[in-house]
DNA sequence: CTTGACCTTGGATTAAACTCTAAGGTTTAT
DNA sequence: ATAAACCTTAGAGTTTAATCCAAGGTCAAG
């Protein structure tokens, strides 16, 4: 069990990032303490890396309240809607990979070919080293407010 | 050579938003009309590309115009200082590829093992799909306001 | 039994990244 | 030649995601 103050420090976060995310139906402590303290337990701690590992890599909040809904509409119905979301997440997590390697060989072509020591660095261009990237596949978002679960305090 | 509402129509952005990264020195039209309209190349455009594709991996307008800043500082010098520049955004771009990779294991798995028809979705749990992980990459940035450029029309 | 470091709340402020408005100049189509 | 659909500018407004503040309750150490 940790309290609002353990978990943040845990993750680098401040505390204050753990109330908004409670008020925007992210993360809710599992408990409180008789006197009102949130109490986060394992399960609540992984659910906060996994908020923390999708903003890392580009999902908004609203992206990352729809992949969490997943968890919460688990249970007997509505599998096929649930694969449905899954799938389109996954998508959009494939087409950022793709971007992202694309990025990674640029980078790293830039690393290796052109800045060996301290030789001239004329061609240290990362557009130049992109420039044979054709897939559009800039993820456009749709973006429906996350604030739908009534949580309010 | 594009003009503004063209470049902007060919990525699906506003050119409120072409003319707001031209105020914040990620990218200006190589040339003017007579008139004063911008005129974008083809460089400008692919230049464009590179920035939403960054953007979709989830590196913000900072980090990007770090990114670009290293085809402005190409030429003779400094060639290990880029190098630097380089290889970090490279650790970077590493670090959200792991991320991502992550996801689309998860993602996969569940939508493999779990969804097969309109049976019970009671293991439709990302976090349990996550459960093995454990490195704790989060990207932490630093923020340097990119507004260094002093371009001011 | 009080000091200081925690915690609570609601509401204000900030920063990044757009997005829009107002007032006006330009271009193309009828 | 004039309307519609572009373009220009400066500056105000919006959204997202925090982050800070004020007023006060709680708890462990001296």
């Amino acid at each position: 069990m940790y309290r609002i103050g353990e978990l943040s420090a845990l993750y680098d976060i401040k505390a204050d990032t753990l109330r908004f995310y409670e008020k925007h139906g992210l993360l809710s402590p599992s408990s409180r303490s008789g006197s009102g303290y949130r109490l986060y337990n394992q399960d609540d701690s992984e659910r906060l890396k996994f908020i923390l590992r999708a903003k890392a890599v580009g999902f908004s909040l609203n992206d990352i309240a729809d992949l969490l809904s997943i968890e919460v509409d688990k249970s007997n119905r509505a599998c096929a809607e649930v694969k449905g979301l899954v799938d389109t997440k996954l998508e959009q997590v494939e087409a950022k990979l793709a971007e992202l390697q694309h990025f990674a060989t640029s980078l790293k072509s830039l690393s290796n070919t052109c800045c060996g020591g301290s030789d001239s660095a004329e061609h240290c261009s990362i557009l130049e080293a992109l420039e044979s990237s054709d897939q559009h596949i800039i993820a456009k978002k749709e973006h429906h407010h996350f604030s739908h679960s009534g949580h309010k305090d």
